[in-house]
DNA sequence: GCCGTTTTCGGCCCGACTGTTTTCAGTCG
């Protein structure tokens, strides 16, 4: 599941505007050549959509100055078609090729090993339009008549398709980080390798991945290969060549190993990194030095002086004159514009949480006790553990009344009294918000609380405020320190509320409240693209694990991965306090309320 | 359909891998 993109910004809904008509582009190639056109043709429309994917200038002024043509890849046709598309948003020329060829047909391509010579192979001889039909040939042997095809084709067209839920699904960070971290400590230390990375979204701790990459640098990749291709989790070796090699793992995550030679490595590494977003801007601003990057390397284009040997990505970066960029920050959100003649910012880590706030325990659904969380906490080395049960209206996760609440208080008082305490407690609740905005448990008690964590749960009727004002209500009440998981989003399962996000933080920032980011690698919630806004506005993150039990207390490795995409920095995030700080924060919070 | 000329035609790209080939076409990232 892709979050929405961030709306409102009327820069993004040009690029939405250019991303369409990239794939517009793309989408005539590829029916050109299902219908037989000159490859060189069909090849101009695909290098078309590239060469508007790293464009530099405004598509909208190029079109208005009646520039586009004059774009290296772009001529008078395609240039013609685009600027329709600009202007007016519908191209007949597109309407009428797709119109020409079978609805569900360009489906195929998304079976591996399914390209548009073989779609226009069984579309021509087997009168084949969709992916249940090609089944079906499969299934019957009938695949393996047409020129070009044989059995293994075949065998690997049906697989694909019967597979094909599980190899498309994507994968939460956490359990695609559980399994790779394992393969890629083993991978260092193998003899022949040099240097080996995970890369791809996981690197760049996007909050799910589609697959794994590895990366070696090694002079004898052949038993390295051979290692990868024979672990013991690998069900399926799905390509297997010198220097390159897929798997599929047990439990239907794909996993890539490419090994490159010493010197290309940082190329390589930097490369596989991604995103493509951001490896677009970087060659741009390379080219604009003289120089074309790939994963190769650097190759000198309009100068004579050549790049000495880069064999880490921090050289890299420093040729082109640029800070390290964390691999979390390589989105393709203008990280090259805002770091140019900056340092490395220096982005929160999961040592500098000194606490946390959001955790429950089996006075409502936790699974250990009092004791045993705050042990578990303080073995961890951290100074302060916040408990927050759920409150009442949570009737399915036994949620506290107010007189429960009222005892559990007294109990965490007793404790931090107590001669074997192991750290201090705070005094919290996780209270729902109730669909008229308004708290579950009464203003008299939650003031009893060292904090409160204000959370939806359930989603209004229809009758009530929409889900931004029932959190802009909440967040209006003094006694609130901070909002829960903003959206309720669940990854891969629940979309999130349809909330508008800037209103939200708006009215964080007017009210002085913290939002979390909720750590459970299922909700990653609130999402990393926001925390650049809520930063400009002075808002202030609780990183969050959530936890139901000892273990879950890990999960902050998780939101720390989101605050580091969202740009930020430990004094950012109010766990990152001690004891006596973030005590006088929690009070000063009350006393202002 | 684009580009760049030795300027109105002729060439066009990116390397690795697989499978169907018997020297290479198609797919993929």
């Amino acid at each position: 599941m892709e979050l929405p993109l961030v709306v409102g910004l009327r820069e993004d809904e040009r690029m939405a505007t250019k991303n369409e008509i990239i794939g517009i582009l793309e989408e005539i190639g590829v029916i050109l050549e299902i219908k037989g056109e000159n490859p060189f043709k069909t090849r101009a429309y695909i290098n078309a959509a590239r060469t508007l994917e790293g464009l530099e200038e405004d598509l909208q002024t190029l079109v208005e100055e009646e520039r586009l043509d004059k774009v290296k890849g772009i001529g008078k046709a395609i240039a013609e078609k685009i600027s329709r598309l600009v202007t007016e948003g519908e191209l007949p020329y597109y309407t009428d090729l797709k119109a020409s060829i079978p609805h569900g047909l360009l489906n195929l391509l998304d079976i591996p090993g399914m390209g548009p010579k073989k779609i226009k192979a069984v579309y021509k001889n087997l009168n084949i339009h969709s992916i249940e039909e090609l089944k079906l040939a499969c299934e019957k042997g009938k695949l393996q008549t047409l020129d070009g095809f044989g059995k293994k084709t075949e065998e690997k067209i049906l697989k694909g398709i019967e597979n094909r839920e599980a190899y498309m699904a994507r994968h939460l960070w956490w359990d695609a980080h559980e399994i790779a971290e394992p393969l890629v400590t083993a991978l260092r230390e193998l003899p022949e390798v040099e240097k080996a990375e995970i890369a791809g979204s996981l690197r760049r701790k996007k909050e799910t991945v589609g697959d794994l990459d590895f990366l070696a640098s090694s002079l004898s990749p052949a038993p390295i290969m051979e290692w990868f291709t024979s672990r013991p989790e690998v069900q399926e070796v799905t390509a297997k060549g010198e220097t390159k090699a897929s798997v599929r793992l047990t439990g239907g995550l794909q996993a890539d190993l490419r090994v490159v030679p010493p010197e290309q490595y940082a190329f390589a590494l930097h490369h596989f990194t991604g995103s493509k977003e951001h490896n677009v801007a970087l060659r741009s601003r390379s080219l604009q030095r003289g120089y074309s990057l790939s994963e190769w390397g650097l190759k000198a284009e309009k100068t004579e002086e050549i790049p000495k040997d880069i064999l880490t990505e921090k050289a890299l970066f420093d040729f082109l004159k640029l800070p390290f960029i964390p691999p979390e920050l390589r989105e393709g959100r203008e990280e090259l514009e805002r770091l140019e003649g900056k340092k490395t910012p220096e982005l929160i880590s999961n040592t500098d949480l000194k606490g946390v706030f959001h955790n429950h325990t089996k006075a409502s659904d936790g699974k250990s006790s009092l004791k045993e969380m705050a042990h578990a906490a303080a073995q961890i080395g951290w100074e302060y553990l916040g408990i927050s049960d759920h409150s009442k209206a949570s009737f399915q996760a036994n949620g506290l009344n107010e007189k429960e609440l009222i005892n559990q208080i007294q109990e965490i008082k007793d404790y931090n009294a107590s001669a074997d305490r192991e750290i201090h407690l705070f005094a919290g609740i996780e209270c729902d918000i109730l669909s008229d905005g308004s708290l579950d448990l009464s203003d008299e008690v939650l003031a009893e609380c060292d904090y409160v964590i204000a959370a939806v749960h359930a989603r209004s009727g229809q009758k009530g405020p929409d889900e931004t004002s029932r959190l802009i209500a909440a967040m209006e009440n003094p006694l609130v320190t901070m909002i829960a998981h903003p959206t309720g989003r669940l990854l891969l399962q629940r979309e999130p509320y349809e909330l508008d996000h800037r209103k939200i933080i708006d009215a964080a920032a007017a009210n002085g409240v913290v939002i979390e980011i909720n750590s459970h690698p299922r909700r990653l919630d609130m999402d990393w693209r926001w925390w650049r806004y809520a930063r400009e506005k002075g808002v202030r993150a609780s990183i969050n694990p959530d936890a139901h039990h000892t273990d879950h207390f890990a999960y902050t490795l998780a939101g720390v991965n989101i605050a580091r995409k969202g740009w930020l920095q430990p004094e950012e995030v109010i766990n990152t306090m001690n004891l006596k700080a973030v005590r006088e924060f929690l009070r000063k919070r009350k006393s202002d309320g």
